[in-house]
RNA sequence: CGGGGAGUGGCGCAGUCUGGUAGCGCACCCGGCUGGGGGCCGGGCGGUCGCAGGUUCAAAUCCUGUCUCCCCGACCA
């Protein structure tokens, strides 16, 4: 029964003041959801019913491919997440409270403890593996800053499996069945989506894919060379060849120049005419619990015209990073603005893509107030290691393509956890042998609403919402005009009724409203196919019919005899 | 956590500077007209102005405190 005489869909003719992203804006306009607090969201009806129908694309898939769905809990003890480390290791993103016998207890932002904890009280012989479980549970996390709409909440609907195995090989096996099984996910959803690289973050482990939707209101940039075809990776983790900048000849010695007052890299290269790829930016920091490097200053050298990535640099220097202090800088190096390498009294590194530059003569600063090094060579003049740790930019190249940069949505991410949650909470197995070993593990997510999100971000006009059909809210929109119970209401029943029973999901607009009101309404609610009843074309025993998406207008309708059939083919090619 | 902005009916806003009985558009209710692009006329309902304290004859308006929300950054499986 979905009249819209009788639905709760509240559409607003202005978006909230404070909803910046298109996708939030429309789906409060909409009538999909509506706010509670910062990052908590309810959904009502039309928008639970996309949300439900991505969760059902899930579903199908999770069980193409053999995994067994199951339901845990969202309270939790905090024993378990202290046996991890992960209690002491999150921050604020852990919401704690205690029950009332003073018992520590956490809000799950995730299900690895919980699930393995089940999963080592079960499992005791390979026979019992491989296998996978799923279950779609809430998630909650103390963000630091819930934004656009549905796009980052503290409190959502996840997708989460884990996959169990004797040895990597058959995690491996597993990992690719599930990355074929996100692929048809996410085509079947009918976004544009790609695959890329991505860092292990906290979860740890060893390898990692993100699904990345692109739309102007993602939080992470991502690397695409030819579209994704060739290269598609998070800028956290991409790498790729310089642009090309052309160094003078070096002499036999660095050169001093005096350089008053040019403490940036845009005064710098404007005061030497050079390009700003042909000087040296010295970006001084503090590495702590690395292998390679003492704790301490390391200075990083890097092309005028480049950034540095703090997830790259962190990995490359092997701990944790944070950028000097003046005092530090003063004490072990230099006055800031005219750092360098020479007579630095720490280790130097230098960013790849200065070496890939070519050979020639760089400038530095002199560690002197007022005063560069021109004619400086790299491995001559001092002694470096090669890092690669800086920020690709548009216009680098991969294999030779030249490389875009794209703001995106992660919609789901898929980790290589090995051992990593196995052995702290003895998940473990006897082998032919009669030895223990730890359970190989994987963790996959998806998250449904920033699917819908990413759906309305991606396919909307100025109208509103134009969703893929297969998780609109609703399949098709009649609408039914003049006045309530005249000849266009009646026969918007007839069709209504007879296309419910061709097996669509039918939304009747038989409310007593103006066209206008209720053809925008259709628009913005976004329905892939809208049948409109009325005088016009009801005389020659025919109905309109719109594809929304693009808004094309099916020339000269479709005939009332037959009705359902011509629907089913005119459906076969919505998008 | 740092910076910026905002809390006045369901939504969008004015009023605050300069204190004096809380307004507008949309939505909603009733009646009528209209019935193919948010239509028209008439009549209505609805707000302790985020909260608390203070100043004052009088506070949406001034002062103090506090809560909440949004944006940028930091942060973020």
């Amino acid at each position: 029964m979905t009249r819209l005489s009788q639905t709760l869909l509240p559409t607003e003719r202005q978006p909230p003041a404070d909803a910046e992203a298109i996708s939030h804006q429309l789906m409060v306009r909409a009538g999909l959801v509506r706010q509670m607090g910062a990052g908590l969201w309810s959904w009502l009806p039309a928008g639970w019913r996309a949300h439900q129908r991505v969760v059902g694309i899930i579903r199908e898939e999770m069980e193409r491919i053999g995994s067994q769905e199951v339901l845990m809990p969202v309270l939790q003890p905090a024993e378990l997440w202290k046996r991890t480390g992960r209690y002491d290791a999150i921050g604020g993103e852990l919401f704690r409270l205690k029950d009332r016998r003073d018992a520590d207890m956490v809000l799950a932002m995730t299900h690895e403890e919980a699930m393995t904890n089940h999963v080592a009280q079960i499992v005791r012989s390979y026979r019992d593996l491989p296998f996978s479980l799923f279950h779609f549970q809430i998630k909650e996390r103390d963000e630091p800053r819930p934004r656009a709409g549905v796009l980052r909440t503290r409190e959502f609907i996840m997708k989460d499996a884990y996959t169990f195995d004797r040895d990597e090989a058959g995690l491996q096996a597993q990992y690719e069945r599930f990355r074929e099984a996100y692929a048809r996910v996410y085509d079947r959803s009918g976004l544009r989506w790609y695959e890329v690289e991505s860092d292990t973050g906290m979860m740890g482990g060893k390898r990692a894919h993100e699904y990345m939707a692109p739309c102007a209101a993602g939080e992470d940039d991502v690397v695409l060379a030819d579209g994704g075809a060739v290269y598609a990776a998070n800028v956290e983790v991409a790498s790729a060849d310089p642009q090309p900048v052309t160094l003078p000849d070096a002499p036999d010695a660095p050169v001093r120049v005096e350089t008053p007052g040019t403490r940036t890299i845009a005064k710098l290269a404007a005061h030497l005419d050079r390009p700003a790829g042909a000087l040296l930016k010295a970006f001084p920091v503090v590495v702590s619990g690395s292998e390679a490097y003492a704790d301490g200053v390391v200075l990083l050298l890097l092309r005028g015209d480049h950034e540095v990535v703090d997830v790259k640099l962190a990995k490359a220097l092997g701990g944790t990073v944070r950028q000097a202090n003046e005092d530090e800088i003063r004490d072990r190096i230099g006055p800031p603005g005219f750092l360098g390498p020479i007579g630095a009294d720490v280790p130097v590194v230098v960013d790849a893509a200065v070496e890939a530059t070519g050979t020639g003569a760089w400038v530095v600063g002199a560690n002197e107030t007022d005063v560069h090094l021109d004619g400086v060579v790299l491995g001559r003049d001092f002694a470096y290691d090669v890092v690669d740790v800086r920020a690709v930019v548009a216009g680098d190249t991969v294999d030779g393509t030249p490389v875009t940069i794209e703001p995106a949505i992660e919609v789901g991410n898929i980790f290589q956890l090995m051992t990593r949650y196995s052995e702290p909470l003895d998940a473990t197995f006897l082998d032919e042998d009669g030895k223990t070993h730890a359970i190989v593990m994987g963790s996959y997510g998806i998250g449904p609403a920033r699917i819908v999100a990413a759906a309305v971000e991606q396919f909307h006009d100025e109208r509103g919402i134009a969703w893929p059909k297969a998780i609109a809210p609703y399949e098709i929109e009649v609408v039914g005009l003049g006045k309530p119970g005249g000849d266009e209401a009646a026969a918007a029943e007839r069709v209504y009724d007879e296309l419910r029973e061709a097996g669509f999901d039918v939304l009747l607009d038989d409310r007593a409203g103006g066209a206008g009101s209720k053809l925008a309404d259709a628009e913005l609610l976004g329905a892939p196919l809208r049948i409109t009843v009325g005088k016009r074309s009801l005389a020659d025993g025919r109905v309109e019919a719109q594809i929304r998406r693009g808004q094309e207008t099916i020339e000269g309708g479709l005939p009332l005899d037959g009705l359902s059939d011509a629907v089913r083919e005119l459906w076969e090619r919505v998008p």
